[in-house]
DNA sequence: TTTAAGGTTGTAATGAATACAAAAATAAAA
DNA sequence: TTTTATTTTTGTATTCATTACAACCTTAAA
């Protein structure tokens, strides 16, 4: 077994996931895309891997991700959630007419929070979520 | 017809929007309300005054309302849609506890667009969703 | 008083996500 | 090594928000 997955295995041990076999090949598959896949991209690129793999399965592991702290839910398109393991804290862009959805740089970013409480309610977690169009389809449309 | 319907009417008029009866009940239930109803709340809310009223003519109202820009879609909790009247562009907070949204002060508001584009993306929208424990549900526990 | 256009309704369909029970794998105990 | 217990995984069925669609109704124009 090769450092990368040793690594994978400690990290998800540290954060009370066994690392399955499952676990581990879902986790370096995400750390590895760029594309906050949905749980539907994820179940389809990991079947080329592990043809046995059921749907419930990734949707379970995506969930233990996200009560563990170590994958974030992305709300930002209408209709299908993506995933995303935050590495340091940033925001995310949709581009409205390709769907494709692309990472803001930190300092751009408007998520870090300062602020532990307001108005009186207890902040936790704050996400923002930028739409517009993206440099690549600005360019097509030229 | 009173004043505020008359009001309506007009708004819905310079918005591209057909002022039929139903689109008036449903955009003054939603301008009354400071819950951020989903579809379901508002049909169900609204079919005690108009009971024959059909939950696809309340989807398709909503979807005429954000389309026109006179309504917002708040993507803040996991399952469902919230809709919102934005008077002046605010935040939102979820609290995870109770689920209830509340509106964030201007003041506080992240979502205050000021730059064009990020990146090379044009951007048109931001939306920022605060989540926590809101102050009524920190109090219960006490 | 027809014709056309837009609005509404109800039902069917879609599709993401969950529930659940059986089977499989792994770990712990004897 | 066997037995038992615990955790994972699988597959199917179900739920539920949302959309598709065709029939019907309403309104306004011709």
């Amino acid at each position: 077994m090769n450092t990368k997955i040793k690594n994978i295995k400690m990290y998800l041990e540290s954060n009370n996931v066994n690392p399955t076999y499952h676990r581990i090949v879902i986790f370096q598959y995400m750390e590895n895309s760029t594309r906050h896949p949905t749980a539907e991209q994820i179940y389809t690129d990991i079947k080329k891997e592990i043809p046995t793999i059921s749907k419930t399965t990734v949707y379970n592991t995506l969930n233990s991700f996200v009560k563990n702290g170590i994958a974030e839910k992305l709300n930002i398109a209408d209709s299908e959630v993506h995933y995303d393991i935050p590495d340091n804290g940033h925001d995310h862009f949709l581009c409205i007419n390709c769907g494709k959805i692309y990472d803001i740089k930190p300092e751009y970013s408007k998520s870090n929070i300062e602020i532990k409480s307001i108005q009186g309610h207890k902040i936790t977690q704050l996400h923002c979520y930028y739409k517009g169009i993206c440099k690549s389809c600005r360019n097509d449309k030229k």
